[in-house]
DNA sequence: CTCTTTTATGTTACCGGTAACATACTTTCA
DNA sequence: TGAAAGTATGTTACCGGTAACATAAAAGAG
């Protein structure tokens, strides 16, 4: 059962009477090969079904063509906006020539966090976009210190010194605030983010400095903490509802929540938006087709993931004039918040 | 700015003043290799950095310790059951001493699957999983067409000849239905997955068939079909209460549907069980803390992954006999269901 | 104390490509 | 028309490891 010999370059070479330099000139587009020999070895190579070995170019050029994406399986399932920054990432690599690989980093693996960089040291990926990584992740340490290209999509606060893409969390949370105080709203709530992410942080002082700069006392009675889950949003929720002081707007640190926390209001016999205004942030896909439509912030996802891709590729050592690119949200109004008729 | 010199099996021979095949022997652990030497070369391994080139070591070697898993994003972030079902592959892939990367084949790489193909012919990897494909799944056919290894993980019917391992949809489907005709149900519901899953068809075959096998009609206007999400669950059910023919229990394909479908029931007045019965399928994290707790059909999931990449891990050319494994599902019974007390 | 076996290390060739340089054949143009 | 420039191909060495074979040194056997 001797296994089917491979197709490599050489038999091609031999088929076609010629050297395998030609072969690889070919397959490479390279001028200077004859119109003739260029088609007699396409056909060969279509006929014989040869592939390039990545392997093989790799080892000789050392300029892998492949970008690797970190994630955690964690936060991989339990927040929408993943596929939509995946999506961004792949437009970016496809559009370059590029491959994606997507690497999983758990917890059990926090031990031996070299079995990824040497995916770097192998020449088999440019460099790494780790996607919002926890405020103490090792990795992104371990990258740092060893000097491999990498760029933090989301979640950078906390980190000094890297390269990163991420959205205006705070300019986010202060619209969305500002909004509901607009309205008429002083008696504001907050379900904010789990505490090792940045991103969950910047929102909430984001909401704070808003409150203070309108003149409005921050209550921390009626503030909470989720997970960025609907569960955890619908909880917080109902702790806030028991409160003495009665809220009238809620602000949550993402849509995911708002889903949650609007849910927990219906079941506690209060009507959105007339008794209690709700905003979110992300605006995620199904944020319009919520009940009511969430008026939310959105994030430019599928851009925070294009740039990130962009970055790496178009990284070269040396020019490391260090790289951070804030990109700016907006509030999209939709019908969960009305005007508190009460002055 | 010159490169630093990359820190290769040769830097190190040359400081050991060995040659490079003493080293590669104590980085692979091989015997015949002196206390004293060993000693050294490891320390110089530490002291420099050095980390062995994957690319060049499969070049030399041609067995890839790399698994691939294949996913599509849209099914990625809709459920919950990936999460487990690739901590199983990683602890199989771990435990062996194997690697795991996952690739995305969205709908926009479907006239590329090369792209996918070629990590395989170029030695990166030994084989693919695939999970769940739909039933028209073009990747599928390009595997089984060009003898590369892979296996299908969940959703293999509708493919004939290929490898697998799935869980028993239909058993698992009539242990369900079974449970509500034995709670005395006689007009049960039923909200099906997307039509091109495999999984799904054969959960709607298994409830007709534990219909009939106990003489009850079934209702086709009592049936309907959603695609897996939360949402469609709900509008399925809106539509199944509008129909004349009253409903005391239903069953979906997957658990998201039912807690759509009982908060669907909650808001047109029904409470679950006292009104209606809810069965689902799958047993995710969330089942055991929805209000009720849902009755569902357990899958092995965990066990699901693991069994893909230990046959993948296992594979060698030749030893080909056809392999289908299924894994028993199981009845989970908790309080979204209750006795009708009408005969 | 020689002869075989085991242990320890080195040499050569190769995995499948590409870069850099060399060479032969065509054009182009002064 | 002959030299320079452009086009088409081949040769050699190398990327960073490993397999297979060769050899030298140490240990065990008779």
């Amino acid at each position: 059962m001797q296994k089917p010999t491979n197709v490599t370059i050489s038999t091609i070479a031999e088929k076609a009477g010629t050297s395998k330099m030609t072969v690889s000139r070919v397959i490479n587009n390279h001028p200077y090969v004859s119109p003739k020999t260029r088609l007699k070895i396409s056909a060969l190579i279509k006929k014989f079904k040869f592939h390039p070995n990545m392997t093989a170019v790799n080892l000789s050029k050392m300029e892998p063509q492949t970008l690797a994406l970190v994630i955690q399986y964690e936060h991989l399932f339990t927040n929408y906006y993943f596929s939509e920054i995946l999506q961004g990432i792949e437009k970016a690599v496809d559009d370059n020539g590029y491959d994606l690989i997507i690497l999983n980093y758990s917890t059990r693996h926090e031990i031996n966090i070299s079995h990824l960089t040497s995916w770097y040291y192998s020449k088999l990926i440019k460099g790494f976009i780790v996607l919002a990584p926890p405020m103490t992740s090792p990795l992104v340490r371990k990258l740092k210190d060893e000097h491999i290209p990498f760029i933090v999509a989301g979640g950078h606060a906390g980190f000094k010194n890297i390269n990163y893409v991420d959205v205006d969390n705070i300019a986010g949370a202060i619209k969305a605030t500002d909004f509901l105080i607009g309205l008429g709203h002083k008696s504001i709530g907050f379900i904010g983010g789990p505490f090792d992410r940045g991103d969950a942080r910047e929102r909430e002082f984001g909401f704070r400095k808003a409150l203070m700069s309108h003149g409005l006392k921050v209550q921390e009675s009626l503030m909470d903490q989720g997970d960025f889950s609907e569960d955890r949003g619908y909880q917080a929720m109902q702790r806030l509802l028991q409160n003495k002081i009665r809220l009238t707007a809620v602000f949550t640190a993402n849509d995911l929540m708002a889903k949650g926390a609007i849910t927990a209001l219906r079941d506690s016999g209060l009507q959105v938006p007339k008794d209690v205004s709700v905003v979110g942030f992300d605006d995620i896909n199904i944020a319009s087709q919520m009940n009511p439509p969430l008026t939310t912030v959105k994030q430019p996802i599928f851009r925070l993931g294009e740039e990130a891709a962009l970055f790496l590729i178009d990284y070269e050592e040396g020019q490391r004039n260090d790289f951070g690119k804030i990109l700016p949200t907006e509030l999209i109004v939709r019908e969960s918040c009305s005007h508190l008729w009460n002055f």
